[in-house]
DNA sequence: TGTACATCAGTGAACGCGCGTTCACTGATGTAC
DNA sequence: TGTACATCAGTGAACGCGCGTTCACTGATGTAC
């Protein structure tokens, strides 16, 4: 929390309300989900008024919307960051995707659970929407890239592929991927599941079609 | 709805108020998702005082997983029934499970959701964890089937492949499976896309051993 | 540099609402004899 | 078959609570001159 200046009780404007109340949004999904939270008791957390957060947001769905397109931007850029061009080649740059993929569910489930179970319609929600687009299309453009190692004869549908990856994903992070109660136990890490799943699913693809040194 | 007896406006007793209380339940998870349900509404869908479903359940959280306990159970039942015992063949009746899995998620989103996003604890209640395993356990029993079709030195972990195939199911329902504002749109059919990926995993693992007549 | 004023962000009190929960109660049902 | 009684399931009124939302307001900030 940045108070205008320095210390002692805060002035009268709160000079970063709109991020406290996504910080005190997020703290709040972190421990009771994305169902328990309510406006009044963000800006309590924020330490305004009940009144003050309808400065920033028409209501409480507004601020769980831009929560998630907040995440959808932070999830976009950990992911291309991994991906990191395809270098230093497109196998071992999927791979770092696939584990920053769980890596982010586990480290910011509270945005993770923003962006796929609070059930923000993407229909009335394009900015929201589109984050997640954006999101989606750095994997895409990993599988492109890695389809493209392959002999052009035998080249998979690129998009069916990314959906396979992205689902499998998913799947992983949301049934084993957090540490709460409600996820249940493996043998394995879910880092491990996945890395082996996305194997066993390319090599049904012929990849890697020339084995690594 | 049955009254205990013929017409006319119900009689003291309800008959059957516990049912009618998982019915509302699942009527209202199905309109406003697992958070926008209330003890209170459900008592006034059931045509009861709010005071009654007292009677019946603790509180809330305990008529949520008893819904989602018994949604386990139905889901075990149908898995059972596609599996049908392998037959006539492993890898049809694999396939049909598939299907069976995102037709449940899509006919039963208000279980589904109930399932698997309504964040129950799985240590707190043993009885909703165990219906879980069940149903689980009819899938690993049906991969078991399906690598006993291997020759013996090939064949993969059983649970991991459980795991993976159950996430990729996971994940393809829950991302795409419902028809509500809040999946994402698909070049192709949920069950497509199901059937590829685990077609496609299936041959990574070296399966079918012996392409079918 | 100072002053007047517009704009902005947060206040605090108030409201109606529905929820969860409790309580003593009452009407219906089942059963022992 | 009838009667007395125990048990059970639902009543309805009440409570305190926190939420969402509104309102006229006020204190702080920025800017024109």
């Amino acid at each position: 929390m940045t108070w205008k200046r320095g210390s002692g009780p805060r002035a009268y404007h709160h000079g970063n309300l709109k991020e406290a109340l996504v910080r005190a949004a997020l703290e709040l999904i972190a421990q009771k989900g994305p169902a328990g939270f309510t406006f009044a008791e963000a800006a309590r957390w924020a330490g305004v008024s009940p009144a003050a957060p309808y400065r920033h947001f028409r209501d409480r769905d507004e601020l769980m919307s831009d929560v998630a397109r907040r995440g959808f931007d932070l999830f976009e850029a950990a992911l291309r960051r991994a991906w990191d061009e395809g270098r230093p080649d497109a196998a071992t740059a999927f791979d770092r995707l696939g584990k920053t993929y769980l890596e982010f569910a586990r480290k910011e489930p509270a945005y993770y659970s923003a962006m796929f179970e609070a059930g923000i319609s993407l229909e009335t929600n394009p900015e929201f929407c589109d984050a997640g687009d954006r999101a989606f299309n750095v994997l895409r453009g990993a599988t492109e890239a890695l389809v493209a190692t392959m002999p052009a004869r035998q080249r998979p549908p690129v998009m069916m592929m990314a959906l396979h990856i992205w689902a499998l994903s998913h799947g992983i992070a949301s049934l084993f991927g957090r540490g709460d109660a409600a996820s249940r136990k493996l043998p394995m890490s879910a880092e491990e599941l996945l890395e082996a799943g996305v194997l066993l699913y390319l090599r049904g693809l012929g990849l890697p079609p020339q084995p690594k040194p």
